[in-house]
DNA sequence: CCCTGGAGGTGGTCGGACCACTATCGGTCA
DNA sequence: TGACCGATAGTGGTCCGACCACCTCCAGGG
């Protein structure tokens, strides 16, 4: 019979496995710290160096953060931690993927415009508003897009969903809509995107869900699409 | 001047974001091989224990892939490799956020089938029906679910869309389903799971988009509802 | 020609050493 | 008495060298 590690993979996807497993079984809160990583070492009976392998994995994951001379901590497990690594994907992805990651970006945008219509506070509306009228009130590309990210990213926020906030804020990553828009902005799209942007808000504003959706489906597949003629000719 | 590395953040991290840049501008293909973790540490200019973390992280992370004795890989950096992770989400997840993550999923299920509707080729809805009657066919729980994910996994590879496929594949995971499921099936939900498939597979044959869609996300609302009964009270 | 065995190269693991940083506790000074 | 501050122990971060387990490939024998 197999004691103790029935040794399966290696030791240090078993810490990965084990350390994941006690905060999935509760044995391990949020925001409370760990043992050292000598100590962990011990108690699951492999090296430091292993050890310290498995908790590098788990911090680019978002579950655990390390701080320099203090201790490894558990994050708060809240959407945008365990979701930044999502933007990844967006970054590594070319070609047809580009596309699919639109069209989920278009179906996830435009329902989350629709819960926003329904749900956002006078504050937040105002929030959009300000960086609407910055939007409108540059020729910076670079500032452009920063407020653009805003506008949606507050939108998303007022949908009171932030797993799918965090989601959205991965498919809108800076590095992966700066790729993309940088062909599509060439061919004179400011203008059309302002319209959109002012549809968008005149739906937030109106508490119309149903148009909001259509205006934020728009929007995002205005981009889908044309980025769909650059790959097919 | 700084003259090579301006020093920010730990050298592992920038370990991780070089290979990752490597990556993002094409200098490392999918699939190719890369240098050996020695080799790699010299050129970064770092020991072999960091570049041994950072190799670890990125493989995690499903960009990259260690073969034993062979050497370091590129992933074929497709959907399935790279949303691997977004599994953790599902299994760390607890309370509300279980609820937002099945909003996403009726979101982006409802699509998909809708989708796959209008897509989908005989043999794989034959492939759909297989499991549909063999989930009808048993009383185990086990296999039950092992045939509910194979139904829905079917209709999101129908959609041709490989990046939502994927990310319904993290939203369905083992785990996930088998921890809201564990009490949702004790209230006698077997049937009006089977009268739901039942439905969906009807539209899927009557190639009716909108009725694909209704009728997931009704099926998908309905395990919504519930859980969101659960925790108000 | 096929098969086999060994050698070299690769990732996997280990232990120890040292550095950089942080938190804490003690004493010192106003 | 109180606030300030420096020493100190403990933490993660980095590096090194060694050895092990595994794969690949090719030379040599059948």
């Amino acid at each position: 019979m197999d004691e103790t590690a029935p040794q399966k993979g290696t030791v240090t996807q078993r810490a990965i496995e084990q350390i994941k497993g006690m905060i999935a079984e509760g044995r391990l809160e949020p925001g409370q710290r760990l043992p050292t990583e000598r100590d962990l070492a011990v108690q699951l009976g492999i090296s430091r160096s292993s050890m310290r392998e498995a908790i590098r994995a788990l911090t680019v994951l978002g579950v655990l953060e390390a701080r320099h001379g203090s201790g490894i901590y558990v994050t708060q497990l809240e959407a945008g931690d365990l979701l930044e690594t999502f933007g990844v994907v967006a970054d590594l992805s070319r070609g047809p993927r580009l596309v699919e990651l639109l069209e989920v970006r278009r179906i996830l945008e435009s329902t989350a415009t629709a819960l926003a219509a329904a749900r956002i506070t006078p504050d937040q509306l105002a929030e959009v508003e300000k960086h609407l009228t910055a939007m409108n009130a540059t020729d910076d590309p670079e500032e452009i897009l920063a407020h653009d990210l805003a506008f949606h990213r507050e939108i998303a926020a007022a949908a009171c969903n932030d797993t799918m906030a965090a989601i959205l804020e991965g498919l809108s990553s800076r590095t992966f809509r700066a790729r993309v828009w940088r062909g599509y902005q060439e061919e004179g799209a400011f203008a059309r995107t302002r319209r959109e942007h002012a549809a968008i808000h005149r739906a937030l504003v109106a508490r119309d869900p149903e148009a909001a959706r259509a205006a934020a489906a728009a929007h995002v597949g205005e981009v889908e699409q044309w980025l769909r003629a650059q790959l097919g000719g």
